[in-house]
DNA sequence: GTAAATTTGTCAAAAAATGACAAGTCTTAT
DNA sequence: ATAAGACTTGTCATTTTTTGACAAATTTAC
């Protein structure tokens, strides 16, 4: 795994933009998107859709797991955010997940 | 902080349930809730919703704050799992949170 | 066996996310 | 100054997801 970027993804989407000279008209036309959602995309007012990363990645030529990595971190430190949890709660949280998948093995026997 | 759960939340209320004897039909009633979604809930099939915490915590004497985190955990514990997220992976989210924080400190400025 | 308790399936209603478009602001070149 | 392009914001219909409700199983305890 490379770096994470330390951005919101709407932000790491703008600076992929900007650096590689495109408008939001430009960009969300590839995305097959409103440029005026795109907007709000970047600034964070609404979500980058999931399925639209295999076509983000193709276009900036982006590793698509690496890129799928930085949306899914950035999808779950939206939540820590949102719900104020702190570092310690996020601990148990990881214990809970942890318990989650012992209990799907024991499903799958 | 006393202990929280290492169980789901749907198991968590089931515990409670049981604990006190109650039915899934009566402690349905008391939540202003269908028995059958309630059976959904503990089995994990469907989520608890939030706003009925503040009677839950009543109905078991319990914190409500201290509940509220264990729903809170359980909740970010479920996306971890369900997105596969490795300790690695929520380290970076944690920073992104954090990130997130000082974004909004900025904006209050 | 049967009565109560629980689970499962289904579906309409409610709520949330998304797409689309109009109208606004801001910037920059002329 | 203003016209053009880039971006932002607001709104609303559509789509998707979640929830509530009820009927019909299945399981459990007696």
């Amino acid at each position: 795994m490379t770096s994470l970027m330390n951005t919101t993804f709407g932000e790491y989407i703008r600076l992929l933009r900007n650096e590689s000279g495109l408008t939001l008209t430009q960009l969300a036309a590839k995305l097959n998107l409103d440029s005026a959602n795109l907007s709000k995309i970047e600034n964070g007012k609404r979500d980058f859709d999931e399925k639209r990363l295999p076509k983000l990645s193709e276009i900036f030529s982006l590793n698509l797991k690496e890129l799928r990595n930085e949306y899914l971190t950035d999808q779950i430190g939206k939540k820590i955010y949102e719900t104020n949890c702190t570092k310690q709660l996020l601990e148990v949280a990881e214990e809970k997940a942890e318990y989650r998948r012992t209990l799907n093995k024991e499903k799958a026997l």
